[in-house]
DNA sequence: CTGAAAGCGCTAACAA
DNA sequence: TTGTTAGCGCTTTCAG
């Protein structure tokens, strides 16, 4: 509630003095630095954040944009979230989490006028109408995800491409040679276009082919009653297929029971893995899933670390930072031996 | 980019009446007015929500407050961020999650200053000590949880004490006399206290006294693991259980292996309740699990409600806002038709 | 119905 | 080393 011009007068100095006290941004003698902290003790100042930000053009803190579509916030997401959160705070930042719509539209309101030094997208989309309204906004960002070309943009995001070559890998090493592919459809949705879903397609379709094995996707609804269509679905399109990618946890379970219904064992006649899933999911099932885990809290600093250091001038070069995801690989003993 | 000022020569009116028609403060000839739009479109001119800010001390920004604890954030914490920003955003609101040491220390900083106008607590726990910070500090606030005493706090929340008596009068209709329940032990974590877990707790052990039968609570610690863990604790304490709620989605899946291990069959043997979660959970399992579903997106849009009610005047009474979950049965039908 | 002007609380030259 | 002062961009009386 006390102003700066008030602690000024308790401790017998200038405004100015005191701004620099509270900021450091000039040396102070300690006898005086100690008055004028005195006198905020005593007059409990706070620093009024908007009043700073009007000022001096900054105001520290961070948004995370999120769409406000659907209720897509997975565990990654909240991994995501945390770890950039932790980040930005161990770099003198806040973050928030800002539900914006996809379109971009409700952003130049909040973002212009300076409230937020900088936003990181996530929830990219192939041709993100969001990357534009920020560009000519001239606010800072960086991306979690890549759009189609984003060679001049800074981003952050899993490499999909090495995380589908890493699953059929393992997988062929394990004798496969007949592949699904389970995912959601969002065309038709504002998040059509989404971009991990079409370059884990491509990927798919591609580095099967290479392999002259065969290759199946079919898309699945929400929650259970979707992974069970969908492992129908796909037993129609090849019934001789032996692994498959999921890569929708909600639906998930659902597909094993879709598979267990159509008389496959898993792991035993089709193996099941998911992907890009965070390592909490894979536990959920019983038969527990093999997951390819999405580096979401490394994701997450590295994207707080790229726009700040954009922010703060520490680095020049533009980030472009891809990490895959991490086979890891259940271990059905565990469950054998509880 | 463009200021007002700005605006006001292009229009040639001041810059009073560029400000009275950007908000609709006084009226206007509909003349001037075009010609100020004009002049805002022409020169794309932005409100600059600081400066705004700093002169009326209102921004129209909220907060959700989460405690940067943990990676808590359940799907239907999600719910209830993600309906509370859209109700807030049809009343000319805008929601941020904002992350927060779960002591409020950091609180004052952000929140003196006036860049929020008012904030909604969640996970609150049964002494929380960001009640007090807040008031404190003069923000409005709103409760989704209660502290020990909130008689005197505007607040919305789960009616736990419902939720568990329904529970336990669906169990005991199915004949079930001896109860488990399992839950996570927040002892020495900063989230000790947390009111949801104390109310369950209490309403369980009274209400299964009141009916005369037995109730065990085991603690589960996190993942498949802990939830096989407790399984097995469970049927130490009480091998002749019959019916057990959970209350931690990312165990239950473990809980029901560990039954199945033990060799008690899930609902033949042992019936298991998912209280307090979200709907999708109980999809998850298979069989699937019924399940007290949390009213996340209602009390989301309760608490977005009272908080603005409360920051526009618009209702005076203290909102106290109690709403049970809902039971949802699991329908094994389904499974067995796929 | 519109304009003039005094702030909101702080930052950052520029002086002293 | 500290003080003076001119803004930051907008809101809001109070006059006219």
């Amino acid at each position: 509630m006390a102003t700066m011009q008030q602690v000024a007068d308790r401790a017998g100095v200038s405004i100015a003095t005191v701004s620099f006290v509270v900021n450091g941004t000039k040396y102070v003698t300690p006898k005086t630095t100690a008055r004028v902290t005195a006198a905020m003790r005593e007059l409990k100042f706070r620093n009024n954040v908007v009043a700073r930000a009007l000022a001096s053009r900054r105001t520290r803190i961070i948004a995370l944009l999120f769409p406000t579509t659907g209720n897509r916030f997975s565990p990654t997401t909240s991994e995501f979230f945390m770890a950039a959160a932790e980040r930005a705070s161990e770099r003198g930042y806040h973050l928030v989490l800002w539900p914006v719509d996809p379109a971009g539209d409700d952003l130049d309101d909040l973002v212009s006028g300076g409230l937020v030094d900088g936003v990181i997208l996530m929830e990219v989309r192939m041709d993100d109408p969001r990357v534009a309204v920020l560009t000519e906004l001239q606010v800072p960002f960086t991306l979690i995800g890549r759009t189609r070309d984003s060679s001049a943009l800074p981003y952050v995001d899993i490499d999909f491409e090495t995380t589908i070559e890493d699953s059929l890998d393992h997988l062929a090493a394990l004798g496969h040679r007949r592949f699904g592919l389970v995912l959601e459809d969002l065309d038709g949705t504002p998040m059509a276009g989404y971009a991990p879903h079409q370059r884990v397609q491509d990927t798919f379709v591609r580095s099967v082919a290479d392999r002259g094995c065969t290759g199946s996707i079919v898309f699945a609804d929400g929650g259970s009653d979707g992974g069970r269509a969908a492992a129908r679905r796909l037993l129609e399109v090849d019934s001789d297929v032996t692994a498959v990618l999921v890569m929708k946890d909600d639906s998930s379970a659902g597909l094993l029971v879709g598979l267990y219904a159509a008389g496959r064992r898993v792991p035993e006649d089709v193996s099941v893995l998911s992907i890009a899933s965070s390592s909490a999911n894979g536990d959920q099932h019983y038969p527990r899933l093999s997951t390819m885990v999405a580096p979401g809290r490394e994701l997450g600093v590295r994207a707080a670390d790229a726009l700040i250091d954009q922010l703060d001038g520490t680095s020049v070069e533009l980030p472009h930072f891809l990490l895959p995801c991490e086979l890891r690989v259940a271990e059905s003993t565990a469950v054998a031996s509880s």
